[in-house]
DNA sequence: TTTAAACCTTTACGAGTGTCAAATTTGTTA
DNA sequence: TAACAAATTTGACACTCGTAAAGGTTTAAA
């Protein structure tokens, strides 16, 4: 690496020998210039360590590189591999992906989605808070920049994709029906549309299948949701107020801290024998094979989710669609068969 | 809110009646501007809805109001939590903070740090990966961009802010010597210094206690702590190698998998009697509270040291350090009792 | 009412890159 | 070697906002 330090494509196109405007085609696309050339500008690059200014680059188009990427709460696992998943896909197709977390805040979420707006996007990929999301802030935003909703379905922006959580409910329940006690359903106030469809979808497979559906909530209505079915867990244990011995989880974070709960109270879980209960979940968190027992669960189909998400995002940007479809890409759960029921 | 979008200064200005250069002055500092003049920019600017481009804005300060934060993993609910200070902190200071994960991989630590220094940013603050960081990319990184390095010590960068292990791993020691028999500590290969440290400091721990260090590395060196944790515990307890009842491991993930290893082999874990072993951790980690047991450790101070970094980088960009200083700032841990040990 | 300070407007230039049209060079094919 | 196409250069303008200088207007104190 030389002493002199290049700031500019002015200055690369002077050490380098070609002319500015060849040297800013290349960075567009360094197949559109001729092998020589491009030999020329990278070995240029090379040595002086130079790189283009981003803010410079983003300030002309209409239509910038820049892809955000908008999460509710990223101390959830799920999220954070999503993310990563989606930043690749971002990254390979030329685009510059940047992420927010809401971190379970209205306040933060319409923040992100701000300042996302101020740096006018070519598309953006948003899993809303949900039921805490500020409605019409978030709607206003899908309005100017294209967007795919994903994970949580808030009706706003072009298209959606996510889990199909009437085909991966019924799935477990006929599961926990066919091996023991049919199972009662444990949630929280609903963060988002997946937790109400959850419940319906399983008071609808318990109805198919002739018994009684039994919905229990307990309070909380935060993201602190271990805590939040940790406390809720113990206090229906001591009171026996679970009305059947098979519980299934909204979610596995739920499940986690029922199990917490129930392990608090000499509760064995399980479903062999010998154990007093069973406990499902819904998403295979990464953590859930590491609780105590793992965690019998239904795994989201992260990686499907995350790659089509990026693809009509793709085809949205590149105006593949009509003004009126608004595709709705449900993925399908796999029933994962651990040791809690 | 009118039906004219407005996108440019210039526009604002128009419909406003106010001069752009009074605009600008405005997004600088409201405050610089008469009362009524600012009444007028509000107004207009909630009518319109409009926010400066980002882009531009940086495009002339050879200082921006950028400020990059990297963590190695962000699936670990410790960094997350740190980020979520931090970022809070830096938009309170006015600053835009934007964050990058490597998630684990060398090489995009190094596309993190090469996309944020294209931003031209006021200063950053690193968790470095440690034993997989590109040690040249991270320091000439830190030569150009004033740094932080917090959570990690990789010795480059202006100053380091983390925990003090030599503090924290005594007390842990102590405790489960007092209570029990001296434990052994469970490693995996270190991923950084901490690591290393953890280590010595339970060694240099239990020589002053007049007990035998007994170390035991289990393999594994990526960042899926809990199934290194897991394996390697499933193998100890069948081969009978762990040499003490008492497991103190090096962090809190690691514990999480000697936990399920140990759940799985039905060997009860707690302080009680009827128990088989004690496990212990190190970190404090959102999970930890939920594990079956509950899981002994010691707390990291995150809010601290979020909280000092982000003074520490603030002093940095107002230039009030000295070239030759690189204070290193270490915060105390907690000793949490909990079940596990 | 006067006066000075504070504030505002106008005008102009700068930052690093995209983009375009016209001119020129290079490479390929007949 | 001529003809032609492709690649490249050149020069000019655009983009949005920061910043500065000069001069006009408002405000508030004297």
């Amino acid at each position: 690496m030389s002493g002199r330090k290049i700031k500019t494509m002015e200055e690369l196109a002077e050490v380098s020998g070609i002319s500015r405007p060849t040297i800013s085609k290349y960075f567009q696309d360094p197949d559109s210039v001729r092998k020589s050339t491009r030999e020329r500008v990278e070995s240029a690059i090379g040595e002086y360590d130079y790189r283009p200014n981003i803010f410079a680059i983003n300030q002309h188009r209409k239509l910038t590189k820049t892809i955000g990427i908008v999460v509710p709460y990223l101390a959830d696992p799920f999220f954070v591999e999503i993310v990563r998943m989606i930043e690749r896909l971002c990254i390979d197709a030329g685009y510059w992906p940047i992420m927010f977390s809401a971190h379970g805040q209205q306040q933060l979420e319409n923040d992100a989605l701000a300042t996302l707006e101020s740096l006018r996007p070519a598309g953006a990929l948003v899993a809303p808070l949900g039921r805490s999301s500020d409605f019409g802030t978030v709607q206003r935003f899908t309005e100017e920049v294209p967007t795919v909703i994903f994970d949580s379905n808030l009706s706003v922006g072009r298209a959606f994709v996510g889990s199909d959580n009437f085909q991966s409910i019924p799935l477990i329940v006929d599961y926990l029906c066919r091996t023991g006690e049919p199972p009662c359903f444990f949630e929280m106030l609903p963060v988002n549309p997946n937790a109400n469809k959850r419940r319906d979808a399983y008071v609808k497979a318990m109805k198919r299948l002739g018994h009684d559906p039994q919905v229990i909530r307990v309070s909380g209505s935060d993201w602190n949701f271990e805590k939040i079915g940790y406390e809720g867990g113990l206090r229906l244990i001591s009171e026996r107020a679970l009305p059947s011995d098979t519980v299934l989880c909204s979610n596995d974070r739920l499940a986690i801290g029922l199990l917490a709960a129930a392990y608090h109270k000499g509760l064995r879980v399980g479903d062999g024998t010998g154990c007093a209960m069973r406990i499902a979940g819904h998403d295979d968190h990464p953590w859930s094979q590491f609780t105590c027992p793992p965690l019998t669960t239904v795994s989201q189909d992260y990686r499907s989710i995350a790659t089509r998400s990026v693809e009509v995002l793709f085809d949205l940007i590149e105006g593949k669609f009509d003004n009126d479809e608004r595709p709705d890409e449900l993925f399908e759960g796999k029933l994962v068969l651990r040791v809690s029921a």
